[in-house]
DNA sequence: TTCTGACACTCTAGGCAGAGAGTGTCAGCT
DNA sequence: AGCTGACACTCTCTGCCTAGAGTGTCAGAA
């Protein structure tokens, strides 16, 4: 179990896993599907992970993560409220759904947000909500609390109606700017 | 055919259809149902709807008639922007998914609305679109449109994250102050 | 150690038949 | 006319079975 030897393999795992799930859904993806794309015997996988819901749940965290660190960046950026939460917006609300939406069966990640994933998708989003309430409180803000439910709210109502198009993203602008305008 | 009194009898038939649909769902309520709780025969049903689809599609219709008249009316009120968007929201929105959520099945409703009910729901949100869009647009705002879409679709997130509770409202009121302080 | 072939087990998909419920439409009663 | 009892039809639900796929876990090879 050498550490850098084993995060190869597991990264592996969750690359082919991220392929597969991501074309066929989490149902219909066999561990033996995974483990062909991952070139290694099915029950090699058993000794990274401890079963399908698990593979399913790093690969998960891993995009999540990743989504989540370009998004609080983009809210420490040098420019004004408005651009940095246009780009907050497009990171997390925009390029997460687009990247869902862009495979069949990415509802599959918002069904297991409310399952056995619940945990990994809440960890991520409490990070997610505290950053954005500092960084409006900061701003000086008079609701914090109101304009980030609002902030990360309402892009579900946009997804919603239009979940793939550009209009989306252009809602998600107008968005930032209104709660820009309305925090100033 | 005498003209008041089959409207008396078909609203008898709405009244007693909207008390099974809410608490057994579409599938789940039958024809004879709605008949004996409508105190006729089953057959005489026909004779004022085609079929079940109609029933419920009527039912639906008169639904949300009421609850856009009272809306557009908010809109009307003497009092500021940010009041009356709140009115508007609460009536249109707030009443409506309360509603829906205070019997079971409520979901059913929604199901309707992308399927064959699809025209009776288009119509009635093509008549609160222009509305409000009018309303927006002659107090001056940029966009009318972007601030139309926010209005209209940001609660679909809210309820998505809390169908029921007062925070709910709560989340309705600030949607309006931000959009009210993004207007002027 | 690191991995694999093989095993036992569960679980879902599918086909089939019968029963029952529910729909829509008559001819005929009031 | 307005309405009802009765009819034929469809369609879903149920139970039951079988075949097959997929999972998780060994003992043992590399």
């Amino acid at each position: 179990m050498a550490g850098p030897q084993e995060d190869e393999k597991r990264n592996r795992i969750l690359d082919a896993a991220l392929g597969k799930f991501a074309a066929y859904g989490f149902a219909r993806t066999s561990m033996a599907d995974i483990a062909e794309a991952a070139e290694m015997s099915r029950p090699a996988l058993y000794q990274y992970f401890a079963n399908k819901e698990d593979i399913f749940r790093a690969m998960l965290e891993r995009i999540l993560e990743a989504a989540a660190e370009k998004a609080i960046a983009a809210l420490q950026s040098e420019s004004d409220m408005e651009a940095q939460l246009d780009g907050f917006l497009q990171r997390w609300t925009g390029d997460l759904t687009e990247q869902m939406r862009s495979t069949e069966h990415g509802d599959d990640l918002v069904e297991a947000k409310t399952g056995y994933a619940k945990p990994v998708s809440d960890a991520v989003n409490g990070r997610i909500r505290r950053a954005l309430h500092k960084h409006l409180a900061s701003a000086g803000a008079d609701d914090p609390g109101a304009a980030v439910d609002l902030l990360l709210l309402a892009p579900l109502g946009f997804k919603y109606d239009d979940p793939t198009t550009a209009r989306f993203r252009k809602r998600l602008q107008s968005l930032a700017a209104s709660v820009a305008a309305s925090v100033s």
